[in-house]
Order: structure tokens, then sequence, then C-alpha cells
DNA sequence: TTACAATATGAACATATGCTAATATAAGCG
DNA sequence: CGCTTATATTAGCATATGTTCATATTGTAA
């Protein structure tokens, strides 16, 4: 993996502002459920509607809804409209990257 | 960042299985919460003992201890006594690498 | 317009989570 | 041994979280 490298020239050992503290907070908090991450991981590759997210992973609609709202607050997925139907995929490629590796950590290990 | 690539040659819509998904919400769970990343980030550098813990990071004694406890579990940390006191240090590189790299995003966005 | 399909929302509920105070345990020293 | 220091543990509490049911909204077509 990469370096760790400071943001700005300051001390080394500085604590957390509470901005990014929640942010970072936020980040993680999303991917630490696992239907949400079910969710990221099937958007992995392409778009899916609700309807279908839900047959697929067997949630029900409503848990999937709020689900990718929540997800989308944090702009961690998009959708897109099509007549009544809204097709979702992700939408931050930091925190799929972050999955992704967290997953092959998991597998690898 | 790296590629993802599958853990084995199976279809890349897999459905994640239930121990992958257990691993993997459980360590984004061990991040996504404020006192464990300002623990995790203050562990970065060097040891420190339970009370020094809460004293840089204004935090009860008995909070900082269940925290530890937390974090053990999940082998994110280890510890190493002298005398009375236990001696703290993180003991996974791969998480400690995901916080780096998402303190390091929440900075530059 | 009405009817239908897809999605979103609100309220209720059960469970999970994190902090605290109080107490227990463990190690070292006189 | 008793005393002190450092840490761990337990129980209680308040809040957060995730799911569900029921219902509302939205968009489209007949």
């Amino acid at each position: 993996m990469d370096e760790y490298s400071e943001h700005s020239g300051t001390d080394v050992n500085e604590d957390l502002d509470e901005e990014t503290l929640f942010v970072v907070s936020q980040t993680f908090k999303a991917l630490g459920d696992p239907t949400r991450i079910r969710i990221l991981h099937l958007l992995f590759h392409h778009e899916y509607s609700v309807n279908q997210i839900a047959e697929t992973l067997r949630l029900r609609q409503s848990t999937v809804s709020h689900q990718l709202r929540f997800l989308k607050n944090l702009r961690l997925v998009k959708n897109r409209r099509q007549g009544t139907t809204l097709y979702y995929s992700h939408d931050d490629e930091h925190v799929i990257n972050l999955l992704k590796q967290t997953i092959n950590h998991a597998y690898h290990c």
C-alpha cells in the first residue's frame, strides 16, 4: 500500500479535527452493515433498479430503499431515472476501493 | 489503487458468503466510531498505556479500556505488559492503512 | 381522468452500541 | 501482609440503528 503522508506540515501527533473525524467515521459506518455491503458489492459492475436489488439480494423493497437513501445521502451511490424505474450505481471510487480491498483481504487471510 | 481481483475463478457476480460478509462488516464497524478512530490514530506511531490514551484524548479510563478490548478482540491492537502498566499498539497493518487512506482522503477532498 | 407499477416515506419495534459509575482484579512495593 | 497504581469488568442507561408494515408519492399509459 502507499505511504501515509500528513495533510500539511503540522505536528505529526496532532489530534484529528472534528470534521475529519466525522467524515471518516461516517464513511466507515456506511460500510459497517452487511446489507449495505451487499448492495454496494452488487453495484460493483453495473447499475440495478431498486426492485432488482431487492430480488437479487432477497430483501424487502422498503429495506433497499431505506439503505439506498442512506448511501445516497453520503454520495456513495447515484441514480438515473427511466420512467418509473430508478437505476442505482456507485458514485464514490474511493469507498468502492476500500470495500474491494477489504473483501480481498478477508478472502486471502 | 490496485485492481480488484476475484478470489477464485468463479462467477464475477457471485454473492458474498456469510463469513466474508461478517469479517468485512466487523472490520468497518471497528473503524466506524470516532473514539476508536482517535485511539487507532493515536497508536499510528508508537505504543501508549491505557491511562496515557485516556489523558491524551480526554476520555474516561473505563471508556478506553472498553474500546481497547473491542479492538483487541478483532486483533486490531495488541498489548505488552510492563509491571502494572499495559502498553497498547496497533496490530493490523491492513486496517491501519484503510484508516490512513481515508483520513488523507477526507483532508484532500 | 383512472389504474397501475416503481419507489419513497413514516411510525413502530427490537436490537445494538457507547458511555458512565462503581467495583473487581492484578501487579508491585513497603 | 496491607497499600497503591493500573487496568478490567459489570450493570445500567440513553441513544443509534436496521427492519418491517402500511401508506404516500411519482411517472406512465390506457
